[in-house]
DNA sequence: CGGAATCCCTTCCGATACTG
DNA sequence: CAGTATCGGAAGGGATTCCG
Protein backbone atom coordinates (compact mmCIF):
# COMPACT_ATOMS: atom_id res chain seq x y z
CA UNK A 1 0.00 0.00 0.00
CA UNK A 2 1.73 3.12 -1.47
CA UNK A 3 1.24 6.58 0.72
CA UNK A 4 3.08 8.69 -0.78
CA UNK A 5 2.11 11.64 2.05
CA UNK A 6 5.40 11.03 3.97
CA UNK A 7 7.38 10.50 0.70
CA UNK A 8 7.57 14.10 -0.04
CA UNK A 9 9.36 15.88 -2.94
CA UNK A 10 13.11 14.66 -1.23
CA UNK A 11 12.13 10.68 -1.98
CA UNK A 12 11.16 11.03 -5.52
CA UNK A 13 14.14 13.02 -6.46
CA UNK A 14 15.90 10.37 -4.73
CA UNK A 15 13.94 7.96 -6.48
CA UNK A 16 15.39 9.10 -9.81
CA UNK A 17 18.58 10.19 -9.64
CA UNK A 18 19.34 7.41 -6.02
CA UNK A 19 21.07 4.83 -8.09
CA UNK A 20 24.81 4.37 -8.37
CA UNK A 21 25.46 5.33 -11.88
CA UNK A 22 22.73 7.96 -13.03
CA UNK A 23 24.80 11.32 -11.23
CA UNK A 24 28.02 10.13 -12.69
CA UNK A 25 26.70 9.88 -16.07
CA UNK A 26 24.40 13.52 -15.83
CA UNK A 27 28.12 14.34 -14.80
CA UNK A 28 29.49 13.34 -18.02
CA UNK A 29 27.34 14.64 -19.86
CA UNK A 30 27.62 18.09 -18.55
CA UNK A 31 30.89 18.41 -20.87
CA UNK A 32 28.02 18.45 -23.83
CA UNK A 33 26.44 15.59 -26.07
CA UNK A 34 28.24 11.97 -26.06
CA UNK A 35 27.94 9.04 -27.85
CA UNK A 36 26.89 5.74 -26.28
CA UNK A 37 30.62 4.08 -26.85
CA UNK A 38 31.47 6.97 -25.61
CA UNK A 39 30.24 7.53 -22.35
CA UNK A 40 31.25 3.27 -21.79
CA UNK A 41 34.58 4.52 -22.60
CA UNK A 42 34.87 7.23 -19.81
CA UNK A 43 32.95 5.49 -17.22
CA UNK A 44 34.07 1.80 -17.66
CA UNK A 45 33.05 0.18 -13.97
CA UNK A 46 29.27 0.73 -15.69
CA UNK A 47 27.73 -2.34 -17.36
CA UNK A 48 26.80 -2.28 -20.69
CA UNK A 49 23.00 -2.97 -19.28
CA UNK A 50 22.93 -0.41 -16.34
CA UNK A 51 24.03 2.15 -18.65
CA UNK A 52 21.26 1.63 -21.15
CA UNK A 53 18.77 1.52 -18.48
CA UNK A 54 19.90 4.57 -16.70
CA UNK A 55 19.90 6.44 -19.61
CA UNK A 56 16.89 5.56 -20.62
CA UNK A 57 15.22 5.93 -17.23
CA UNK A 58 16.81 9.86 -17.41
CA UNK A 59 15.27 10.22 -20.77
CA UNK A 60 12.15 9.35 -19.65
CA UNK A 61 12.28 12.10 -17.05
CA UNK A 62 13.32 14.30 -19.00
CA UNK A 63 16.86 15.14 -18.34
CA UNK A 64 18.48 14.31 -21.44
CA UNK A 65 17.38 13.52 -24.88
CA UNK A 66 18.89 10.32 -26.67
CA UNK A 67 19.27 10.80 -30.82
CA UNK A 68 19.41 8.05 -33.10
CA UNK A 69 21.46 8.79 -36.50
CA UNK A 70 20.57 6.04 -39.20
CA UNK A 71 24.26 5.48 -40.17
CA UNK A 72 25.86 3.01 -41.46
CA UNK A 73 27.45 2.45 -38.01
CA UNK A 74 24.45 3.43 -35.94
CA UNK A 75 25.26 6.39 -34.11
CA UNK A 76 23.36 7.59 -30.96
CA UNK A 77 23.75 11.01 -29.31
CA UNK A 78 22.73 11.74 -25.60
CA UNK A 79 22.32 15.37 -24.63
CA UNK A 80 21.32 17.06 -21.32
CA UNK A 81 17.87 19.08 -21.92
CA UNK A 82 17.81 23.02 -20.08
CA UNK A 83 16.15 20.72 -17.27
CA UNK A 84 18.93 18.22 -16.96
CA UNK A 85 21.77 20.81 -17.62
CA UNK A 86 20.21 22.88 -14.02
CA UNK A 87 21.30 19.89 -12.08
CA UNK A 88 24.76 20.74 -12.57
CA UNK A 89 24.67 22.20 -8.91
CA UNK A 90 23.33 19.18 -7.34
CA UNK A 91 26.09 17.25 -9.17
CA UNK A 92 28.90 19.10 -7.93
CA UNK A 93 27.55 19.45 -4.33
CA UNK A 94 27.27 15.80 -4.28
CA UNK A 95 30.92 15.10 -5.40
CA UNK A 96 31.70 17.54 -3.09
CA UNK A 97 30.08 15.76 0.08
CA UNK A 98 31.72 12.55 -1.23
CA UNK A 99 34.90 13.64 -1.09
CA UNK A 100 34.76 15.57 2.16
CA UNK A 101 32.69 12.64 3.88
CA UNK A 102 35.96 10.46 2.91
CA UNK A 103 38.36 13.71 4.16
CA UNK A 104 40.10 13.34 1.03
CA UNK A 105 41.50 14.84 -2.33
CA UNK A 106 40.96 12.13 -4.38
CA UNK A 107 39.52 13.96 -7.14
CA UNK A 108 38.23 10.76 -8.70
CA UNK A 109 40.54 10.82 -11.31
CA UNK A 110 39.95 12.56 -15.08
CA UNK A 111 36.06 14.16 -15.52
CA UNK A 112 34.79 14.88 -12.35
CA UNK A 113 36.49 17.67 -11.31
CA UNK A 114 34.65 21.08 -11.82
CA UNK A 115 36.33 22.03 -14.51
CA UNK A 116 37.34 18.93 -16.09
CA UNK A 117 33.55 18.28 -17.04
CA UNK A 118 33.45 21.41 -19.01
CA UNK A 119 35.44 20.26 -22.19
CA UNK A 120 33.24 22.01 -24.52
CA UNK A 121 32.40 18.89 -26.95
CA UNK B 1 39.98 -3.68 -5.41
CA UNK B 2 38.09 -1.76 -7.96
CA UNK B 3 39.73 1.05 -10.15
CA UNK B 4 36.86 3.48 -9.44
CA UNK B 5 38.01 6.21 -11.70
CA UNK B 6 34.31 6.46 -12.88
CA UNK B 7 33.13 8.99 -10.29
CA UNK B 8 33.87 7.72 -6.74
CA UNK B 9 33.40 10.75 -4.81
CA UNK B 10 29.93 10.74 -6.38
CA UNK B 11 29.14 7.39 -5.79
CA UNK B 12 30.50 7.37 -2.27
CA UNK B 13 27.92 10.04 -1.58
CA UNK B 14 25.32 8.14 -3.32
CA UNK B 15 26.44 5.38 -1.17
CA UNK B 16 25.54 6.90 2.47
CA UNK B 17 22.83 9.45 1.05
CA UNK B 18 20.83 7.35 -1.42
CA UNK B 19 18.94 4.99 0.23
CA UNK B 20 15.04 5.66 0.27
CA UNK B 21 14.79 7.45 3.70
CA UNK B 22 18.07 8.69 4.79
CA UNK B 23 17.96 12.67 3.26
CA UNK B 24 14.14 12.75 4.60
CA UNK B 25 15.59 11.67 8.21
CA UNK B 26 18.25 14.22 7.71
CA UNK B 27 15.67 17.05 6.45
CA UNK B 28 13.66 16.09 9.52
CA UNK B 29 16.33 16.47 11.80
CA UNK B 30 17.47 19.88 10.30
CA UNK B 31 14.79 21.54 12.52
CA UNK B 32 16.65 20.45 15.82
CA UNK B 33 17.22 17.19 17.72
CA UNK B 34 14.68 14.62 17.90
CA UNK B 35 13.73 11.93 19.74
CA UNK B 36 13.05 8.35 18.22
CA UNK B 37 9.46 8.51 18.30
CA UNK B 38 9.28 12.04 16.94
CA UNK B 39 10.77 10.90 14.11
CA UNK B 40 8.66 7.90 13.63
CA UNK B 41 5.59 10.19 13.98
CA UNK B 42 6.92 12.23 11.56
CA UNK B 43 7.97 9.53 8.84
CA UNK B 44 5.34 6.91 9.72
CA UNK B 45 6.10 5.55 6.28
CA UNK B 46 9.17 4.40 7.13
CA UNK B 47 9.18 0.91 9.15
CA UNK B 48 11.12 0.79 12.54
CA UNK B 49 13.75 -1.16 11.58
CA UNK B 50 14.69 0.85 8.41
CA UNK B 51 15.02 3.89 10.43
CA UNK B 52 17.05 2.32 13.44
CA UNK B 53 19.96 1.19 10.84
CA UNK B 54 19.81 4.26 8.92
CA UNK B 55 20.14 6.40 12.04
CA UNK B 56 23.17 4.44 12.81
CA UNK B 57 24.67 4.51 9.23
CA UNK B 58 23.85 8.44 9.66
CA UNK B 59 25.69 8.36 12.84
CA UNK B 60 28.61 5.86 11.83
CA UNK B 61 28.98 8.51 8.86
CA UNK B 62 29.55 11.22 11.69
CA UNK B 63 26.14 13.66 10.25
CA UNK B 64 24.79 12.63 13.28
CA UNK B 65 25.18 11.91 16.83
CA UNK B 66 22.75 9.79 19.38
CA UNK B 67 22.55 10.16 22.74
CA UNK B 68 20.77 8.27 25.61
CA UNK B 69 19.31 9.63 28.65
CA UNK B 70 18.86 6.70 30.94
CA UNK B 71 15.74 8.06 32.31
CA UNK B 72 12.45 5.69 33.47
CA UNK B 73 11.32 5.43 29.89
CA UNK B 74 14.49 5.49 27.85
CA UNK B 75 15.15 9.06 25.98
CA UNK B 76 17.31 9.35 22.66
CA UNK B 77 18.09 12.00 20.90
CA UNK B 78 19.18 12.24 17.62
CA UNK B 79 20.94 15.44 16.68
CA UNK B 80 22.45 16.56 13.65
CA UNK B 81 26.42 17.35 13.86
CA UNK B 82 28.10 20.28 12.37
CA UNK B 83 29.00 18.39 9.30
CA UNK B 84 25.38 16.83 8.82
CA UNK B 85 23.62 20.63 9.34
CA UNK B 86 26.14 21.53 5.84
CA UNK B 87 24.11 19.11 3.86
CA UNK B 88 20.89 21.61 3.90
CA UNK B 89 21.60 22.96 0.95
CA UNK B 90 21.72 19.55 -1.01
CA UNK B 91 18.47 18.51 1.16
CA UNK B 92 16.44 21.58 -0.07
CA UNK B 93 18.15 21.25 -3.83
CA UNK B 94 16.73 17.62 -4.18
CA UNK B 95 13.52 18.83 -2.52
CA UNK B 96 13.33 21.46 -5.36
CA UNK B 97 14.16 19.17 -8.22
CA UNK B 98 11.73 16.38 -6.70
CA UNK B 99 8.55 19.24 -6.76
CA UNK B 100 9.90 20.17 -10.47
CA UNK B 101 10.49 16.56 -11.41
CA UNK B 102 6.54 16.02 -10.41
CA UNK B 103 5.14 18.83 -11.45
CA UNK B 104 6.24 17.92 -15.24
CA UNK B 105 5.81 14.17 -15.12
CA UNK B 106 4.62 12.81 -18.29
CA UNK B 107 2.75 9.50 -17.45
CA UNK B 108 3.40 7.61 -14.21
CA UNK B 109 0.51 9.22 -11.81
CA UNK B 110 1.31 13.05 -11.73
CA UNK B 111 -0.23 13.57 -8.46
CA UNK B 112 0.47 16.56 -6.03
CA UNK B 113 1.18 15.35 -2.15
CA UNK B 114 1.59 17.62 0.38
CA UNK B 115 4.74 17.35 1.42
CA UNK B 116 5.41 16.31 4.93
CA UNK B 117 8.40 16.58 5.60
CA UNK B 118 9.06 19.84 5.42
CA UNK B 119 10.41 21.66 8.38
CA UNK B 120 12.68 23.91 6.86
CA UNK B 121 13.39 25.64 10.31
C1' DC C 1 27.57 0.36 -33.08
C1' DG C 2 24.23 0.26 -29.78
C1' DG C 3 21.57 -2.13 -27.98
C1' DA C 4 17.91 -6.30 -26.11
C1' DA C 5 17.32 -10.65 -23.55
C1' DT C 6 18.41 -13.84 -20.17
C1' DC C 7 20.29 -15.50 -15.86
C1' DC C 8 21.71 -14.90 -11.30
C1' DC C 9 23.48 -12.68 -7.14
C1' DT C 10 23.35 -8.94 -3.77
C1' DT C 11 21.25 -5.24 -1.36
C1' DC C 12 17.21 -2.82 0.16
C1' DC C 13 13.29 -2.77 2.61
C1' DG C 14 8.97 -4.15 5.17
C1' DA C 15 6.30 -7.15 8.58
C1' DT C 16 6.34 -9.41 12.63
C1' DA C 17 7.81 -10.88 17.11
C1' DC C 18 10.57 -10.27 21.13
C1' DT C 19 13.55 -7.44 24.81
C1' DG C 20 15.87 -4.19 28.43
C1' DC D 1 10.47 3.95 24.86
C1' DA D 2 13.67 2.38 21.86
C1' DG D 3 15.29 -0.78 20.25
C1' DT D 4 16.94 -6.26 18.30
C1' DA D 5 16.22 -10.63 15.63
C1' DT D 6 14.63 -13.09 11.91
C1' DC D 7 12.36 -13.93 7.71
C1' DG D 8 11.00 -13.13 2.94
C1' DG D 9 9.86 -10.39 -0.99
C1' DA D 10 11.25 -6.65 -4.14
C1' DA D 11 14.43 -4.10 -6.42
C1' DG D 12 19.17 -3.04 -7.98
C1' DG D 13 22.89 -4.43 -10.48
C1' DG D 14 26.57 -7.51 -13.14
C1' DA D 15 27.99 -11.07 -16.84
C1' DT D 16 27.03 -13.15 -20.87
C1' DT D 17 24.95 -13.90 -25.27
C1' DC D 18 22.43 -12.58 -29.31
C1' DC D 19 20.61 -9.10 -32.80
C1' DG D 20 19.46 -5.12 -36.49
Amino acid sequence: MKDNVSGCAVEEAMRLLGGRWRIVLLSYLMGGAKRFSEIRRAVPNISQRMLTLDLRALEEAGLLTRTVYAEVPVKVEYRLTDEGLRLRELVEMLRAIGLRLRGQADGGGAFLAPDAVNHSQ
